[in-house]
DNA sequence: CGTCCAATTGATTCCGGTCAATGCTGGTGG
DNA sequence: CCACCAGCATTGACCGGAATCAATTGGACG
């Protein structure tokens, strides 16, 4: 299926568009962007693209983590099996996501692509070889981690406060936050096109609720023009701001510049720390 | 109130106990476990004991990330205030975490010492240099911040999936899975006493619950004499076993070993990696 | 002993889950 | 090309669990 060679690197047709997957499309957000030449050439030997299916099965639950893989263009959706039958999609991965030195060598989760994806795959083996010969690596891969765990805090925030219509209108907001990434649709403007890359069952297991549920709010939303649907998967979102307001994000927010919180009263911490 | 030093650090009254606090009572679980002798005497000058009461305030949203800090001993609550006043926690830190080397300037949360609490401080500049000097130590952090990760991801399904008794139920057992750590009580056997290190409020902010909810849950496993309260703070659990039972924890489990899970007949990602 | 605040308990409401019927759509085959 | 079908999605009716509002209890402390 490869059509030709750049870099090593193979040139594709993904969703009727022809990509040319030149050294690293995620430029410097990916692992790659801390690396200089000869780190990355290093790290090119022992990497592989892989293109993966919408639905396709990238690995189980159980089985052997003998490698590491970071998504360079569409999503993969985390999910854990439950006891009663039901999954829970545990995380929803985007560009330029890497997945994920976990230490145990077992698989705790299943790793689908939620759309037809590419990922850039390393064996593990090799890959923490690399990993310490090079600690701009390990440095991109810490800060990565950082920024993931930021992100698992926002969504256990809109788990446990938020209503099934903030719900659902949030994870619209986050997919048109990283359509682009996940190829999934466009942004102009204020206004957003996107086809979804989960079907309702998903988006309940995701967000927990049910599918039921899902689509109630998604019909709610679709009655105050605040979405519209071409197809079942083909959302438009004419306003964005709309949405905003309809999930409440404010609240998630940081308090903006100055005008933060009145303390209490309360002195925080004083430090005493040693100088420089 | 410092009553004697060893290696610098002292030696102080706790919780009615006195603790000598030798060169790192975490042993190979914090960050100091990573390193060489060299290496830590060189985190040693940089770093100060602090010694938190229980409620004083370590540091408050939007306040400057000037420091990070590792826990010692105790519990440090992370908090978000919400747009209609209520808080969230976000995350129940303890021994050995570190918190936590975030890439922005100025904090997100606010963080209280949850129970009297001793933590070790770095402040930032002279932690990142000591950082680049010691490899192993970014490492040791790195490989914390995805045990993190993976904690955060069991707790979202708590959130997700969860009813108000196996949350309140869920809660405890972490209690007394670090109970040592916390310093909040003690387990022997199969039976175990604790001080509570938050009130019913916290324990549903925690939840994502309201306190009354938390109420009636800790009263039905009162009346099911699952849990006993001496005091409202004060609980013991005779049979954490049945504590267990409650929680449905087994669904949060991995898979047991072979008889995993009937993969659908679906196969996962060929690799056909680099070899070694 | 009285005050204050946390916690418990009760009554009621409401949101989301559950069960069930119906609708829609894209794919298949006649 | 159209009819049919399978599976996803929508919608409705009803139920139950947690939130909400409110009253009461109980413990800590002055």
């Amino acid at each position: 299926m490869a059509e030709s060679y750049i870099n090593g690197f193979e040139s594709r047709t993904i969703g009727g568009i022809r990509r040319t997957l030149s050294s690293c499309r995620l430029g410097d957000r990916g692992i790659c962007g801390a690396l200089d030449d000869s780190a990355l050439s290093d790290l090119k030997k022992i990497s592989r693209r892989r293109f993966i299916q919408e639905g396709g099965v990238i690995f189980h639950e159980g089985d052997e983590a003998d490698y590491f893989f970071s998504i360079v263009f569409g999503a993969v959706k985390l999910s854990t099996s439950l006891a009663d039958g039901r999954q829970h999609i545990v995380e929803f991965l985007y560009p330029p996501s890497f997945h994920s030195l976990h230490i145990e060598s077992r698989r705790h989760h299943n790793a689908h692509a939620a759309v037809d994806a590419e990922l850039c795959i390393y064996a593990r083996n090799p890959f923490e070889r690399c990993l310490s010969r090079h600690i701009e690596l390990e440095h991109k891969l810490f800060e990565m981690a950082i920024l993931e765990l930021e992100r698992s805090r926002v969504r256990m925030l809109i788990l446990a406060r938020k209503n099934s219509l903030e719900r659902v209108a949030s994870l619209l907001l986050m997919l048109i936050e990283y359509v682009q990434d996940i190829g999934c649709g466009t942004v102009r403007g204020n206004s957003a096109v996107l086809r979804l890359p989960l079907n309702r069952a998903e988006m309940a297991d995701y967000l927990g609720l049910t599918l039921e549920t899902v689509s109630r709010q998604l019909s709610l939303l679709k009655r105050r023009r605040i979405i519209e649907f071409s197809s079942r998967r083909d959302v438009s979102i004419p306003d964005v701001k709309q949405l905003v307001e309809v999930a409440k994000v404010e609240a998630l927010n940081r308090p903006k510049s100055g005008l933060a919180l009145h303390h209490g009263g309360q002195r925080a911490l004083a430090l005493g720390m040693p100088d420089q």
